[in-house]
DNA sequence: CTCTTTCCTGAAACCGCTTTCCTCCCCCCT
DNA sequence: AGGGGGGAGGAAAGCGGTTTCAGGAAAGAG
């Protein structure tokens, strides 16, 4: 019955596509790309082939003179976080507003892997790319990363969002002192003084940045400073700062508001003050970072700092394709995150 | 300073690299492809001038001449939904491992968009399209994806993971039915029978199928049909299963179970519970669809019906790449679906 | 020492489209 | 009517690889 035989055949060009049209493949490329006046009847016999044919022009072959190929390469960290997924899609979005298509790569925390894509992504002529955290954002990892950097073509201009020094990155980051300025504030002016501060790797820059401006804060508002109200998790997971708030509890510490070092933290943080008879936010308060859906899923909904994806996925193409184009384009901008107050913060409990 | 001045430079080609080693580029080809023995020595100085100028072959000129590209396309609904970005990177991975890689398009449900991404695919000379989730699963507007697919060349495998007939597409499935036989016989065997079915759209396939199984089973189970019962939310957010059984509460109507037609459902549906007073599971039971992390995070977690997606996605790109090669697939494969049972189902509340 | 084989390698064609040159033609002006 | 100007469109040269073809050298066979 021979279906679904390979129906073979090469797929159709613009020399068929010429041919049948009576005139030469320089005429049908003009008309593709509208690059010049061609005759309405021919461009109309033209374009009546095209529809006929069903016929793409070959990417591939158009980027061979092109010289580039209005593809931007992502690196996503991991696209299942939803920190991730929404700045992709924002990415997205606002790339295919200027004629861009994203390609997306998972680098999932693995080593070899990001050297990988950045290769791959090499060789499919990416525009330029644009890191979302990731091995950047590793303090230990960050020189190796340096590396890799350096080593690409000057001719592809990097955007990452966070902190790079020692390359000719661009820098799109969100002010991790400004947002814990915010949360600190918030948790004060409900009268919160034992405020612990839970999940993430302090070895990830943005976090170390967080804890680094928490000790400030406390100092400024002449609140003591207690080390075992701060505890890494290792992991950005629910799990992590599960085990993390479970331990703490379990010595008996018990703050009277968390903050947790993002929306998956704030779940298994909040399992655990379930767990122990704590009722958010009656008995503690629990803010959080990012402010992803899962703010709004969780019983009570989240007080979350927001970064506006939109914003900061335009900001990150915008600044990829100016750089491109040879737009004089600030290496570092700063974005401001604003915080979102729902359910899970309220007064501190009376003493 | 001249600092960032596109430092210029056409990237650097075999031929540079053939004349620096004294050869010809066919013999840089061979070398690149290891496509032919090289005398040891030649090949030698070409990999040291390979590594010296950091010489990636450029993808474009290479898919010209090979017909095929490595890479497989993916369009998904919107990998904002876990359930989507789970496939994904599933499908990314089981790509990598067989030397592919892919290309994200989010068609957000928008009408033209999915048009607009498949055409940009086949710009792009994808060896093979994906598709999840979007028009294809919408019964209503089914017939107008017909159409697109039969445009496509049939050089070009395309897969989805539903169902679609009046196509050469390969479909992967998941059985619905078997899914809703998991749920209704782990419910009745807690001693439910006031079940309540919540969450996303009648014209969606999966959803319609799923609406029709829990008849039949009630039936089966000489449990009558209640039509107030079961709503559909017109999305699968959590907003749109909050309102739709805060609605079922508000009319007095009172199930001992519910079913989410997502975990994005559930967390609506728990909160609508638990604001009206009801404790999960010991009051109402909830058990949902696609066991994604949500379902783990939230309080109390759970009880979802897993796809495992990690073969999932296998099975999605090994169909995409085994009919690209020419092997003999199925049309049809049907993936079975498990429960997991985790806190939010128990038994029943006596009456 | 000559004749095959086997290996290596270069020349050149080709993949499909863009773009630069340059004709050719038509129209208008003087 | 002749010349100038401008628009349309064809020929051909890339873009950067891969691959076929064939020739030259080295090596083994007789």
């Amino acid at each position: 019955m021979d279906v679904g035989k390979k129906t073979g055949g090469k797929s159709i060009t613009i020399y068929d596509i010429a041919k049948e049209a009576g005139v030469s493949p320089a005429t049908v490329s003009r008309v593709l790309t509208n690059s010049a006046r061609v005759r309405p009847e021919k461009k109309q016999k033209i374009q009546e082939l095209i529809e006929k044919y069903n016929f793409t022009p070959n990417a591939m072959a158009r980027g061979l003179s092109d010289t580039h190929s209005r593809v931007i390469g992502i690196i996503a960290a991991d696209v299942r976080n939803p920190f991730y997924s929404e700045v992709f899609v924002a990415c997205e979005l606002a790339a295919r507003r200027l004629g861009y298509t994203v390609l997306l790569c998972n680098s999932l925390g693995e080593a070899g892997l990001e050297r990988q894509q950045l290769e791959k992504l090499q060789e499919q002529r990416v525009d330029a790319v644009i890191q979302l955290g990731g091995r950047v954002d590793d303090l230990v990892s960050q020189l190796e990363y340096v590396e890799l950097v350096n080593a690409m073509p000057e001719r592809i201009p990097m955007v990452i969002n966070g902190k790079l020094d020692g390359t000719q990155c661009y820098q799109v980051q969100i002010n991790a002192r400004k947002s814990m300025d915010l949360l600190i504030e918030h948790l004060i002016g409900l009268g919160h003084r034992d405020i612990a501060l839970i999940g993430g790797r302090a070895d990830v820059l943005s976090t170390f940045e967080k804890i680094q401006r928490y000790k400030q804060l406390l100092k400024q508002n002449q609140i003591p400073f207690r080390p075992e109200l701060v505890q890494e998790a290792g992991h950005y997971n629910d799990a992590g700062a599960y085990a993390e708030m479970n331990r703490m509890l379990d010595a008996g510490i018990v703050p009277t508001a968390v903050i947790a070092i993002n929306d998956f933290s704030a779940a298994g943080i909040a399992r655990s003050l379930t767990e122990h008879g704590y009722r958010i936010p009656e008995d503690i308060s629990l803010v959080s970072y990012d402010n992803t859906y899962i703010a709004e899923m969780l019983i009570p909904k989240l007080t979350s700092i927001d970064y506006d994806y939109g914003n900061l996925g335009r900001k990150l193409v915008e600044t990829a394709i100016g750089a491109l184009e040879g737009k004089e384009i600030p290496k570092l901008q700063m974005l401001e995150p604003t915080l979102v107050v729902r359910e899970s913060s309220g007064p501190a409990r009376a003493l």
